[in-house]
DNA sequence: TTTAAAATTTAAGTAAACTTAAAAACAAAG
DNA sequence: CTTTGTTTTTAAGTTTACTTAAATTTTAAA
């Protein structure tokens, strides 16, 4: 499989996961950088493939082979994430960065091999589960997103999704980090904004930043 | 540079430094698995470039840029060979396969990481010079390949070059490894074959073994 | 329900990285 | 020094992974 279809199929897969998103052409071809003519043109080679639905002007779905396809590819990215953290004491954007290199060019054989050196790790530093060698994926239905809290209540970080250089910067400048505990004092549902409190910080956080941040209470 | 670029760049710079061996289009079109008409086709496509000099019916030559790159490939496939080598423990033809992969994803940043960790090694596990950041690599004149050692010396081996699969199994069983001392019993010019000795047994091997195991006299 | 805007597809074209087959050039042996 | 066999090049074609531009379909608003 090239590395123009791994990251295609990849893509796919987070676009029909991540809520807010949808997986039709458009979407795709712009997260992927890429024109929308160009996803029609590659999905229906996929589709040709068995790795997913193309049906004209409508979204694209992964078949079965698909999905194993994008998971273990994400397998590779986030074993790499978790053991460029623990070996280089790499930060959280250089290993998203290297890693997304990386992924594609990583035997099974190797995947397994740095699994077992990391005692078969559950989680990479985002917080995000690493799939099983069998394309398992845990999720947790206690873990939410700060968009989603109830006002009053106490939570905990549990991971952190996809954030660039400058999200990164501004969590590492506000202890955002996994692990990390906050209070929610309000939701502005109107203006979808958070305010939380942590560290005796106040921080007033829009949408499209608390959406990434995933919770758990604390009981 | 695509991967298809770096494998070009980096066969014609074996073929070039490689006694034995010359990087006119049919040698290194053979030794890519390719034709000899894609190799022209490349050949001219580098040379626009400015990464070789292309000349009809002549032997392929790196210009610097081009030998930069290809060390620059090479440094990346002997620290991850190291790496590999000493975190996993995998065998010399595991490490080699898995490199060959992982030498075109490495960012100078990380191979730079992988080289800190490591201490800076000089040599990979299969006793090859690792080229340092300029793109600079140690020779060593004291070094020989057995097949122009003396009859009647002693040496030990200090490198094995490009070994596949089945030499490197021919190596472990009869204990040809680096660091290993051997006897040289007999030079057989007429036929191209020495006669070795190491651990008490006797081995005979040809030109083809030979040439690709370096030694130095032990003094 | 019509219509305008947005999304998607189709069509045509490009560049890289190859292939095979035929033509041309080279090398070296008689 | 010619001839023959090998090597290299040229020519034409393929697949992948895109692009832009035009045509078509969908969606959403009036």
């Amino acid at each position: 499989m090239s590395i123009a279809t791994e990251n295609f199929i990849k893509k796919v897969y987070q676009c029909e996961i991540n809520e807010g998103f949808d997986s039709k052409p458009g979407s795709v071809a712009k997260s992927l950088g890429i024109s929308n003519a160009a996803v029609t043109d590659i999905a229906r080679k996929l589709a040709r493939k068995n790795l997913l639905i193309y049906e004209k002007y409508r979204e694209l779905k992964l078949t079965d082979d698909g999905k194993k396809l994008a998971l273990k590819v994400i397998r590779k990215h986030r074993l790499w994430e978790t053991f460029l953290h623990e070996i280089f004491n790499l930060s959280l954007h250089e290993i998203h960065r290297e890693a997304e290199l990386l992924e594609h060019q990583t035997s099974d054989f190797l995947a397994d091999k740095i699994s077992q050196f990391l005692d078969n790790p559950l989680f990479d530093p985002h917080g995000d589960p690493i799939p099983t060698v069998k394309g398992e994926v845990r999720f947790d239905d206690e873990n939410i997103t700060l968009t989603r809290t109830k006002e009053g209540t106490h939570y905990i970080i549990t991971r952190l999704l996809g954030l660039d250089k400058e999200l990164f910067e501004i969590c590492s400048i506000n202890n955002i980090n996994i692990g990390s505990k906050l209070a929610v004092n309000k939701q502005f549902a109107e203006n979808e904004m958070t305010e939380i409190e942590l560290y005796g910080k106040k921080l007033l956080l829009n949408k499209d930043f608390t959406k990434k941040i995933y919770v758990k209470e604390i009981i």
